[in-house]
Formats: C-alpha cells, structure tokens, sequence
DNA sequence: CCCTGATTCGC
DNA sequence: GCGAATCAGG
C-alpha cells in the first residue's frame, strides 16, 4: 500500500486525534501498526510521551450496566478493561459487569448491550466479541468487542445470546410440573 | 498475555 | 522511504 496523500493525512488526523497506531492501521487497511509508527516518525509527528504512559487508569466501583436485574441472580462479576480514546489521552477504564444466571431476558425485545467498544469490522480480532451491533445499512453500525474468553466469537454475555437465542427458564413467571 | 509506542536496519 | 523485527514499557 503506498502513503497517498490522502492516506498520510488521515494518519495525520487519526494520529493527532490520540488514536493508537494499531487503531490507525486498521482504519487505514493494508498497513500493520508498525508501518502506521514508522510513517509517524518519518513525518516527525510527536509522538506519545511515552508508551502507555499517558493512559489514566479510572476504577469504577460498580456499574450495573444492564437495564433489567432480576431479584434472584446469581451475578458474576466479570471485570474487564476498555481503552478508548479522548483526545490526546487514553483513558482506561476498568468496568465490572455483571453477568445474569438466572435473569429474566428478553433477547429481541431487549436490546441492551453490556458494553460496546465500537469497533469497526477491521478492528476484530481473534478474541473479540463479533456479536454485530445495530443496523448494518446504518452508520452506526459496529461490533461488541468485549472480550471473548476462549476463542469463540462472542464474548460470555452474547454467547448465551448466540447459542440459547429463545429459552424461557422463567421461574418468576408461571411454570408447569 | 494483552496492549502501547520507539528504534533499528535490511530492503 | 518503507516496515518487520525488536526493544521497552504498562
């Protein structure tokens, strides 16, 4: 892939806008992260003060980012770490989710997502959620992104999702036998 | 292990 | 000039 203009300018904007240079290379396409520093330093752009260096680490004491908990839940608590972007720094924000057993779920009618890193289909890697997210032929379309132990394609919460689309365990509702 | 940027050096 | 390999760090 040749640095077109074009190409070297949005490396410049997306550089300059704190993204990180593997971030940039995916946005680019055809460019590893590598390529994406090398061509930093040969434009003599700043750099980073150093490697990492300027994330701010934020512990959230709990976040309950579902929208419906149902009374009786065996919750887990998963931690995991999302980095986004804020400008010229990075923020890393360590959120604990918690993961329902027993909830009582709707899966088409409620539509609340844990978290979202927003990535883009370029930016899906080996372990990443692939649970798309929104409407395809929207802008706003994009991907989970939470991490996804193992190495399947969804992340612990939209597994369920993926493999157990409708079960109804209710035990709050009425039940037979 | 995951990630980050920085540097080197053969191409 | 380019970028993979490597280094150094979180």
């Amino acid at each position: 892939m040749n640095w077109t203009d074009e190409r070297v300018e949005k490396l410049k904007k997306l550089w300059s806008e704190g993204l990180s240079a593997s971030q940039i290379a995916a946005q680019l396409g055809g460019v590893s992260r590598n390529a994406v520093i090398g061509k930093v330093h040969r434009l003599s752009l700043p750099g980073r003060a150093k490697a990492g260096g300027a994330t701010t680490t934020a512990r959230a004491p709990k976040r309950n980012t579902s929208a419906v908990r149902a009374p009786n839940y065996a919750s887990r608590i998963a931690t995991r770490t999302v980095t986004r972007q804020q400008g010229a720094t990075m923020l890393k924000e360590e959120v604990e989710i918690d993961l329902m057993e027993e909830m009582d779920y709707r899966p088409a009618a409620n539509v609340v997502v844990p978290i979202s890193r927003r990535l883009g289909l370029t930016e899906l890697t080996e372990r990443t959620c692939k649970w798309p997210v929104g409407d395809p032929l929207k802008d706003d379309f994009h991907f989970c992104g939470c991490d996804s132990p193992d190495s399947s394609p969804y992340c612990s919460y939209h597994q369920r999702m993926a493999y157990q689309p409708v079960n109804e365990r209710r035990r709050t509702a009425a039940r037979a036998s």
